[in-house]
DNA sequence: TGAATGATTTACT
DNA sequence: GTAAATCATTCAA
């Protein structure tokens, strides 16, 4: 049964966010068809203490304007000039937190992912949060939009029999914050963008 | 108005 | 395993 994840789903603290949203299914709906994937990896950021967290000191900028807002809005942003990263606002309006969406699994349209993507192998495919926003066609344009609606929404579905955490990727310079286990994956997925070195 | 930097990916050695 | 690509946003003056 897949039904339409509610606000209230977003509306609680982004580890418990990110914990849930392994498992849940993410759909776009194009004029083609629907684009779906399984979410497998996921970051939770917790904005105003977290050093890693564009809203670190309650900064409020014009990018990071959406996650003040309410919960169950996208966040979409640009990063190195080159890679979009979709996020998940959570929490409550005035607190800033969110939950970066790393990996999913492809359920349908796979074979327009991959024209958008050429890619040798499956896995490379959404395997990384710059790679799943380029399989689904997820820009800026994204930024700001209602999840509860569509066409960009997430869906229930069955929770990861196991759910591992690891440090967050790509945060090195936030300190202690860079050493908290604040990124979930199922481990049984062999799309999750770095499981181990081995 | 100008300069520095980044929640990454890809290609090449 | 190391390095380059590439530009919107941010901070300083």
């Amino acid at each position: 049964m897949a039904t339409l994840l509610p606000r209230a789903f977003y509306a609680r603290p982004s580890p418990v966010v990110a914990q849930e949203c392994l498992g849940k299914i993410l759909v776009l709906e194009t004029k083609d068809g629907p684009l779906s994937g399984r979410i497998v990896e996921t970051e939770a950021y917790l904005g105003i203490p977290d050093k890693a967290a564009h809203s670190y000191g309650g900064r409020r900028t014009h990018r990071n304007e959406v996650m003040y807002g309410p919960p169950g809005h996208a966040y979409v942003y640009l990063v190195y000039g080159l890679h979009d990263h979709l996020n998940l606002v959570t929490s409550a309006p005035g607190d800033p937190c969110a939950v970066l969406v790393r990996a999913v699994e492809p359920l349908s349209g796979e074979g327009r992912m991959r024209q958008r993507r050429p890619v040798v192998t499956l896995t490379a495919l959404t395997s990384g949060p710059g790679k799943l926003c380029r399989a689904f066609g997820i820009d800026r344009g994204y930024n700001g939009h209602d999840l509860c609606c569509s066409p960009l929404f997430l869906v229930d579905g069955p929770a990861p029999a196991r759910v591992v955490r690891t440090p967050r990727i790509g945060v090195a310079n936030a300190g202690a914050w860079a050493r908290r286990r604040l990124r979930f994956l199922d481990p049984e997925s062999r799309f999750v963008s770095r499981l181990r070195t081995g």
